[in-house]
DNA sequence: CGAAAAATTGATCGACATCAATCTGTGTGG
DNA sequence: CCACACAGATTGATGTCGATCAATTTTTCG
């Protein structure tokens, strides 16, 4: 069994949708950039591309020129983690946006890869910032922050116990170094039970896990306070002290 | 053992920060809430919340005035779920800022519980929109927009294997009524190992599972088919078909 | 100090991972 | 059109991590 392709089943697979349900509607339309069946004027701006199945629509890391919105097919987001593995971050269907975070960084956070053939309007960053010309600094200064916010969502819910408590501790550590506050040492603020609810687990499984963690000598571990071993900072990739 | 208050320890638990370090700074100091400790002046403009342990700052649901910066303390941000069980979404720390989602909808979508006592910084959304006033209609499509995708994050990969297909079926389902699609019988467009790559588990256990549910009436499956029984369409909230 | 909440520790069980084999469907070339 | 190859999917047997039930111990606070 493979992917889905049948033509007579396009709809009912994967759009295309009408420019009027899709996320990116109101913004096309301020850019004067609708497009596609806008009433019976049809006029397209070439703003269209086709992406295979496999094929990527941008990679992590590379400069962000657009934002895209899937007309049809679909894609999935991806993170690549340093040890090679793919871990699916989310599927976007018809109508859904893609690459928002190049309104903040100005590089895309995420591998687009499409799952099947797939058709994406495309609209360049230069042509929202021509329209946005004359908007207030203040409006652009908020939209760089939920920019931020959007790619940040980082879960803890994945991978094995140990792996998901070293991934919030080092998220924390390194949210508090960000901040000028010690993250070498400094109180976990939450209840075990607290913990455990974060990583979708039980809290006899967080307590042990942390106690065996701190026998193991990962770090120091004293009720609410916890001071990471040195070795422990040198990792910069969540799970590298997994085990 | 119950939470940190130790005065002393203050810093290392939890802020405060500096202006200067929080998220928020650009957007207060473009609107002259600076603030606390700017330079030598100094000048409060009373906007400082204090939240005892156990308090919420603002809860799912009520109308949203304004937007949160953590100056001190730290927050959990908990969803209900319509079973009464809560979920820890996310943890913020000094400096973090909360309830960016009223920028979009005018309610807050999550309950914001402080985990000590906690000093925010509040700014009102009518402070801002003041501000905005000039700003191109544009600028603000495009928060709404990102807006929404930061409360969107739906994340599949807690509670049992059986909780997490439904979870992802009606999330595909609702996705694609919401486009105009057939949120009733579509292809998941997925491979069985995209799928266990999404919800954090294994191929062998998403064909069981999917098999065992199709077995039990839930949908009828055929590779990559799926449609759902009427029964599944009303149910709205995810676990809802579980086991 | 005493009560209550939080945390730890132990014993047992079950859901899911893992290893392995087989089956099914799709596209390809003779 | 059929045989073949291969990716994808299913099914089975077994092992293990974390859930669950239960009992203490530790910490905090009135």
């Amino acid at each position: 069994m493979t992917r889905v392709s049948s033509p007579e089943t396009v709809s009912a697979a994967a759009g295309p949708v009408s420019c009027r349900s899709c996320d990116l509607y109101e913004i096309c339309r301020r850019c004067d950039r609708i497009a596609i069946e806008e009433e019976r004027g049809l006029r397209r701006t070439g703003a269209l591309r086709t992406v295979r199945a496999g094929a990527r629509l941008y990679r992590a890391g590379t400069p962000a020129h657009s934002i895209f919105a899937v007309r049809q097919g679909m894609v999935k987001t991806v993170r690549v983690d340093p040890d090679g593995e793919e871990r699916i971050v989310a599927i976007s269907l018809p109508g859904d946006v893609l690459g928002v975070e190049a309104f903040g960084e100005h590089l895309y956070a995420l591998d687009a890869v499409a799952l099947q053939t797939t058709v994406c309007c495309e609209l360049p960053l230069s042509v929202l910032s021509e329209r946005c010309a004359r908007a207030h600094e203040l409006a652009s200064a908020i939209i760089t922050l939920l920019s931020r916010e959007t790619v940040d969502q980082t879960t803890f819910t994945r991978g094995s116990i140990s792996e998901r408590i070293i991934a919030l501790i080092l998220d924390l550590s390194r949210r508090r170094e960000r901040r000028g506050l010690d993250g070498r040492r400094f109180a976990l603020g939450m209840t075990r039970q607290e913990i455990a609810n974060l990583l979708d687990t039980r809290i006899e499984t967080v307590s042990r896990t942390l106690q065996r963690m701190s026998r193991d000598g990962q770090f120091d571990l004293s009720g609410q306070w916890l001071e990471l071993r040195a070795a422990a900072l040198l990792q910069t990739d969540r799970g590298a002290l997994a085990d």
